[in-house]
DNA sequence: TTGAAAATATGATATATGTCATACAGAATA
DNA sequence: TATTCTGTATGACATATATCATATTTTCAA
């Protein structure tokens, strides 16, 4: 079993607070898990009862709506926690976590986990941050939604995916998302997005090749998510 | 100056876990103020160094859109805290409070409530699971505004009116909003929102007067928010 | 390698929604 | 009371977007 205390992601995330003798205990209970590319890590409506700590790869939060269309909610990437929020409001998680790439995470059951919310305050508050920095981001992104046109959210998208995920050698997006998951990003139906893609190729503000996405000129683009 | 201890909107809140001694020392501190209908509690972008609690009357939270339109994220009524987040995350206000009705609320400075989350671990946990429930709230939104229509969204707004903030004696909503507001929640254009009502009316959903509206049909209602 | 299935792309069209113009009603003010 | 102003209402029209149909390309398993 690895050590926890030596885990490099654990610097970016609120984990980050635990003492070494905190630190070690979660190492005991932690499992440890390799998840592939399109597996589902669990889904809407599901008891977790833990938190999954990202050790590498990203996946997808998504909501079913009640059209049948799934609404990506956020992506999640290493570094990071998943299902704080039920854990803590102690429900069935609200959002499924689908890979999109291969993935490293461990699973800390909430019983080993929730003692360091009274015991460590530095911990608790980093959570609490955390939580807090998810709801400024959500209440922007319902803004967004409410008030922009699917170009803007598009080209806002696009330019999101490229400073949050970064560039392959080439250029291109590292992270691979299909036509139809970028419209459930957007919030739109996959045709349009695929056409408003064509769209900004032919303006040259963006170079398609199979699945990848390289954004040619991000000035352009970001002025025209305004 | 009132006494916190006798306050009975404490008890809606995640203030309710403070103890006696806790509780007299925010009534030493706190401030208390009438707010008239229209006026604005704080603006995006300002630094707030505390929090509201809401003794009566129901505000606006709402964000300024690029394209200069207000978007309402969110009412917050009686028994309600007000600021938690940017409080908590040591940030200026990233939505503006405005008043709908005549409102009494206690402000209680940043200072005097910080200390409790290192000393009294239920208040801790209470505001934690209530930013919680603000987040998947805030979520469950996004979701709507990216996937439903503005028809949808309106009725679906509308019975939330109902249930959240109750009726007159003459079964009209009781929260007043202006046709502009109500755009500004559903994130549509007033004119379209206008429209929309129009055609509730002649389908006998709803019923029109001057600003009043009260619902005929609430399962009719409900079906069409799907 | 081949064929089937899935993803991507594009056209045609319907529909929803935004925008602009204008009318009207009610509230506020002189 | 008259007058102005703001909010509400509605029509005409432009535009954005969804939907349905159909190619085309890519992927993947047989």
């Amino acid at each position: 079993m690895s050590k926890c205390e030596q885990c490099i992601v654990r610097e970016f995330s609120s984990l980050k607070a635990l003492k070494k003798d905190e630190l070690l205990k979660i190492a005991d209970c932690k499992t440890s898990y390799t998840i592939k590319k399109g597996d589902t890590i669990f889904s809407e409506g599901e008891q977790v009862n833990g938190i999954f700590c990202i050790k590498d790869g990203v996946c997808k939060l998504s909501k079913l709506s009640q059209n049948g269309k799934e609404q990506i909610v956020k992506l999640i990437t290493k570094g990071e926690l998943l299902g704080q929020r039920s854990m803590i409001s102690d429900e069935a998680v609200n959002l499924s976590a689908v890979a999109l790439e291969d993935m490293e995470v461990c699973f800390i059951p909430k019983a080993d986990i929730m003692g360091f919310f009274d015991e460590n305050n530095q911990f608790s508050m980093n959570v609490m941050k955390n939580i807090c920095g998810d709801l400024k981001e959500s209440e922007a992104h319902t803004v967004s939604m409410a008030q922009k046109t699917v170009k803007e959210r598009l080209a806002e998208t696009l330019l999101y995916l490229e400073t949050s995920f970064g560039k392959n050698e080439d250029g291109s997006l590292h992270i691979q998302l299909s036509r139809d998951e970028l419209a459930g990003m957007i919030g739109t139906a996959t045709e349009s997005c695929i056409r408003l893609l064509s769209e900004f190729k032919k303006l040259n503000l963006i170079a398609l090749s199979g699945k990848s996405i390289t954004i040619i000129d991000s000035a352009k683009l970001k002025k025209l998510a305004e």
